[in-house]
DNA sequence: GTAAAATGCTGGACGATCTCGACCGAAATC
DNA sequence: GATTTCGGTCGAGATCGTCCAGCATTTTAC
């Protein structure tokens, strides 16, 4: 499905979005016209969904950043769902097995809007909060190589 | 810190981030040589921290998300978070307040590879894993204008 | 209050980049 | 073995980005 070279692009695209043609062409080893093409397809076929920017939520105000686990009441999951989904503050929400129907994240500029927003659903749902202290990984995208994990150790172990 | 112009700008890059500079100018209403300063120094202050491309998982085979709340044993702490950084299908990872020390979002393709990788987190630390079944919010910035949820509010019921 | 300096913008020229069409070669198809 | 298809290159023309000079406005300094 995805060659070589389309991962070789892709790579250097997570890095910098912003790569010129010319110096993806050069990096990879193609025309730019090639380049210009495989992109073109890339997006065609849904594998890039968006160019997009990472911003620093820190500088637009928001200070904290929390995970909450949301448990609808009975009857109340497509409400809480529509909630979730309108408010803004959430970057993130995925319905899950389990318990908790929803987790997902939520970006604020302080507790007392943190508590605001729980607030709003308070009467729809259980939530469980955890204050984010520490971010160890930031979004980064899954291995782009084709070796999957037990193929990885065994390359590790042959070192 | 940000005005009405840069807000402007990186909305525009959110949904395409290789928009030309000519188009971006277009779009705000400056023209080009400013608008390329401006994201000049939006990356110089850390605002913008990267240009980047959002890759379907589904197109490179991972077609199994879970979240993973992480519970190192005593004293394992620093090793367990290692552990997790350096499992490239670890593709997020918070420390969080409260009993699970770190939520995470893992890639797999298939469910024996999400065994295999709790596998190796097992004796280091209790983990509850919940599989993605739908992501009604894929990830998205906070939002950029300045209004509180409470002067949002107040705007929406001044309708 | 005014002069000076700093800031942020514009427009135009020049060089770099992208896009389009024509053409080519290898691999799959018949 | 001929033909079609696919993915590639090359070069020309169009488009875009960057640099620089100049200008207006705001800030700073005296």
């Amino acid at each position: 499905m995805l060659d070589d070279l389309d991962r070789n692009l892709l790579e250097i695209l997570v890095k910098d979005a912003r790569t010129s043609l010319k110096d993806l062409a050069a990096q990879v080893g193609l025309s730019s016209p090639s380049v210009s093409e495989r992109l073109r397809r890339l997006e065609e076929r849904g594998v890039i969904r968006a160019f997009t920017v990472d911003i620093d939520p820190l500088a637009l105000g928001y200070t904290l950043q929390a995970i909450v686990r949301i448990r609808p009441l009975p009857g109340k999951l497509h409400i809480v769902q529509k909630l979730i989904e309108d408010i803004p503050e959430f970057g993130e929400c995925d319905k899950v097995t389990g318990d908790d129907c929803f987790v997902a994240r939520l970006f604020v500029r302080s507790i007392g809007d943190l508590d605001g927003i729980l607030d709003r659903i308070a009467d729809k749902a259980e939530t469980s909060t955890a204050i984010i202290k520490a971010q160890p990984i930031r979004r980064r995208p899954p291995p782009l190589d084709a070796a999957s994990p037990r193929d990885r150790a065994k390359a590790l172990q042959a070192i």
